[in-house]
DNA sequence: TGTACATCAGTGAACGCGCGTTCACTGATGTAC
DNA sequence: TGTACATCAGTGAACGCGCGTTCACTGATGTAC
């Protein structure tokens, strides 16, 4: 994605903080606009910023969105390493537990407001969908997501002394699935669901004892 | 949420068409420029209007887009009724298939590209999301759909002679986000995962043979 | 360590386009006799 | 059925704001001696 070519100067440390602030703000500012409807004045007055100081670190609104993707991916990556580095010193835990841990590691640990992560995230991956140079590299980044899950869950059961019914890579979509739906439900305000319920269903019925 | 008047003059066939163009037109632009990035004014180049004609029959593009959503839920509920029917009339078949029946009720029929459609509603489903005053009537109505869908399933399974081994209301959610995850991952691009064997094997860890 | 200079990073004013919104208008549709 | 008039529906020009983008600038940071 990022076009790094050898002679780019190195970034000094004041610049990658100014670009982290302007990234961190332009997140808070697409979850409640959405990316078509946030404006560069908005996202650099949220970041204390002027325009200038954007259009000096970014060539446009665009190259800014590119930019959070890769950042969305290092930061899903490094959780996802902290997320088997943890799993590994697990010790005896109930099955739904440690499906949780190997779910919720794909939450972005962070200060950020839970909400308006999911708001933005859902945004960056309708921007994805819609520009056709970004869906390649954005269904890369989801299927390798999906196989660093299908090891942290492969993991999970076998600590808990089950084995899935069905195959793993369809576990892992199956419980994707049911997290991504549940976050959504929660998004619109749905509190008759109870989501955990729903997630040990799901759970119960895809796995077995290992024999 | 319509804030309809006893004293309301009745809308005539002709403002009723064109109201009707320009939503049709709006879902296109929605889909590839999102609700924010959509101008009124592209809109109504697609319909084949002036922006005299969109104020005359909107207040505004929130007013547009509360109504989109209204004609939306009616369509998605003369979908279900259809699919009711249907299921009705239907005589023997595999389970899959008519779980497939059931949850391709909730696809539009209509002339619409697939795609275009799952964008178009996915960024209503943010705007009601981000929208207070729309969150609540948005979720009252993906309740109803969901009891709807509830109702479909249960019949399919037993035309199947199967039943669920999991809560009725459950399985409907599991099969929901298996049917939304699967198309989120059409949209993005992705051709490795199966989703009809992703589908069965949900389907198949869910029931089992009705005693 | 201190001074002089060069480069870097962000400022803020300016420009101009596009878009939302309004409104006086005209052609189309409907109605009374 | 035809004519005269009223209302309705959409036109297109106009206004003005906000926003993307540029750029000459200044203060901050780094470097050579």
């Amino acid at each position: 994605l990022s076009q790094q070519v050898a002679t780019d100067p190195p970034i000094s440390a004041r610049r990658a903080q100014t670009r982290d602030r302007l990234m961190t703000a332009a997140r808070a500012v697409f979850a409640d606009r959405g990316i078509p409807g946030a404006s560069v004045e908005e996202i650099c007055e949220a970041a204390g910023y002027t325009r200038g100081a954007f259009y000096s670190n970014f060539g446009d609104k665009s190259a800014l969105v590119l930019a959070m993707i890769e950042s969305r991916m290092a930061s899903q990556y490094a959780a996802a390493e902290r997320a088997v580095a943890t799993m590994k010193t697990a010790g005896d835990r109930s099955p739904d537990e440690l499906l949780a841990i190997a779910l919720s590691a794909f939450e972005l640990a962070g200060s950020e407001e839970p909400r308006e992560a999911l708001l933005a995230d859902r945004e960056l991956l309708l921007h994805a969908a819609r520009e056709p140079e970004l869906r390649e590299p954005y269904r890369a980044f989801v299927t390798d997501c999906f196989s660093q899950i299908a090891a942290l869950v492969t993991d999970a059961v076998a600590h808990a002394g089950l084995e899935f019914t069905v195959p793993v890579d369809h576990a892992v979509q199956l419980l994707a699935a049911a997290h991504d739906h549940l976050k959504t439900l929660e998004l619109i305000g749905d509190t008759r669901t109870d989501p955990i319920a729903v997630f040990e269903s799901l759970v119960t019925a895809i796995t077995r004892q290992a024999n």
